[in-house]
DNA sequence: CATGAATGAGCGTTCATTCAT
DNA sequence: TATGAATGAACGCTCATTCAT
């Protein structure tokens, strides 16, 4: 993959468009988010711009995807990473992204749509990966006796479908307490996933 | 809404329309479902024939989700109502629904996407109507003692998500075992939801 | 390939439209024949409409260049099977072309561009079929003990090539005497293939 | 016609946009060849050094033709001045041409595609310089009696393109014998030329 | 001499829909 | 009830060229 050396003006530039894409993909869905509406979003003098920036549609795509992801990723990373128990962990982790989601909204909405959208041209490793550490919080925490015997990828995926759903909930009920939503979805998995239960069916 | 009377002749074009519709969208994408490829799909000599029986793309669209919705909404409400217990209830409400995804996955699949596409202009109403059986169902359980205290609303959410996300599964892995997934999931509410936990936050 | 059958309306209007293409590729050359230029020239009142009748330029093309090649195989091929000779089939066919160029040159001179551009996805055997009733015929006259021994490829070459740059000798002296310039060639071929001559460098 | 005065970078740019375009032509076609294309064969850091150089992109085709055909013309011409009599020049023209073909394949498609492009806004004066050397080659043949009466434009004619045909014979042939291919040539034409033979027509 | 940024026009194609039988 | 024909708008993308430094 050849990678461009961007100047300044180059990179705000796709910064702007970017956050215009972004921003159209959250207000009006996916395969709405046409050059010419990013175009006026940000405000540019033609869709030509666009298309100087970014080798394609699907570069631009990726971008937009990578931006947030990147974020998303720093930021519960780093709540995880200061968690020494594989319950404060989960905790954590649904927590974050919650709070994350709340904290950028439309970003998320828009991400969501992307992903939904098939648009990112996954491969299984990817899959893989981008999986791997939320399951892997799980693994550790049965090794550890922490957490009771569960599919690891079942619980991991109930997880993550439960917390990705947050901005469609969001975009029908603004006033959402995020917080409270966070705590319960919290709550929710610790009962879940701890050992010493008195079984299950 | 208006209701059109319909002719024999003019409801079984409906309904291959509709199926081919829903085979498109599941093959191929929501945004690909193009009026080409659907008349292409179920062998209409031209396009004007779904303008013929449909108001157009939405009618079309809506009328596709309607019917997938329907045969779930029967298929999953015998199983619930056959259950005396609130926690019986939802357990044949997971197995139940998982169930029909595994046996009419296309259509899943299909459906999944338009609602995730944002083609249905769902109204609060509409919302509330399609999320009221399960959220009844937990709310009863809460009130008849079987299950702890917890928000309704994120519980119902939590539950929908991790069904709701079986198809994508099973488009990347087909081979999956779902009936151990829905025992995974029906165990795992279980637990988040019965009475006479430890509790928590 | 799928054949698709064809209404007489629909024929008429391929028809048009593959006559305003040739039209606008002899007039202002092959690159410059958009859409566009071709609907304007047919006075259709959108380019959309070639779009309808045709699956895309490269079909629009080739069904262009299929009309020409129809014709002149017609008129030229019965003008060398009068022939019993294999001089007089050769210069049948000089003389049968030249006089087919004459007439049509507006297509001929399309049909140079479209191949010389390089639009035709010709396969090799695509043009060993072409080429080979010329040289077919030049074998027959070495067998025959009419011509004299010579490279058939490299005649046949030659001979199609004098004859097809006629087009463009029409396009900058329109007045050119087309049956004299046929004779020219006719005799040049003439002395160069037959037998009993002094002999050769 | 306009001289700007050149400096040493300048020329070299120039030619070495010149190589780059010749070489995009050649191997992706004319209407291939945009800016773009050139400027990342020639490795240069934007197109803008093409509009700097060149004052268009017909004067840029231009130049290209002109060393090709700058490069052409020594060749041949001091191939045909060695040779005393008509005969000998035109075998000597026909033998040193196809020789330069051969030698120079690359550049030779290129000059093909931009001349049959119709890329060259000759003027019928170009047209007749370009001819000239040839058709005068032929006339002073027959004035001194070594060639038969014929048209000395239409047997010009058919020298030039009979000639000019080789490059799409390599494109698809690269292994062709070109010697051969001249000698064949040279042959064809000297028994098409020379007096004394039967005659006809 | 060189360059990154910007630009409007045009490209072929696909879209859902309407017209006229 | 069914159909071929037609339609204008929008799509992502590429074009040669100009601007400003």
């Amino acid at each position: 993959m050849q990678v461009k050396e961007l100047s300044f003006t180059g990179t705000a530039r796709r910064a702007q468009i970017i956050d215009a894409t972004l921003a159209v993909i959250a207000e009006s869905g996916f395969d709405r988010a046409s050059y010419a509406r990013i175009a006026e979003r940000a405000q540019l003098s033609s869709t030509r711009l666009i298309s100087y920036h970014f080798a394609g549609k699907a570069e631009l795509i990726s971008a937009c995807a990578a931006q947030v992801i990147g974020r998303i990723g720093e930021w519960t990373g780093a709540a995880v990473h200061a968690e020494r128990t594989a319950a404060g962990a989960l905790h954590a982790y649904i927590t974050a992204t919650v709070g994350f989601i709340d904290l950028n909204r439309e970003a998320m909405t828009a991400l969501t749509r992307i992903v939904l959208a098939g648009a990112l041209n996954y491969t299984s490793a990817d899959d893989a990966e981008a999986a791997a550490p939320l399951e892997d919080l799980l693994r550790r925490g049965q090794d550890s006796g922490e957490f009771r015997s569960f599919d690891p990828a079942v619980m991991a995926h109930a997880v993550q479908r439960s917390i990705d759903g947050l901005p469609f909930v969001l975009e029908r009920a603004p006033g959402t307490d995020c917080a409270a939503y966070g705590r319960e979805l919290a709550s929710l998995f610790e009962l879940a996933t701890r050992a010493g239960g008195a079984g299950s069916a």
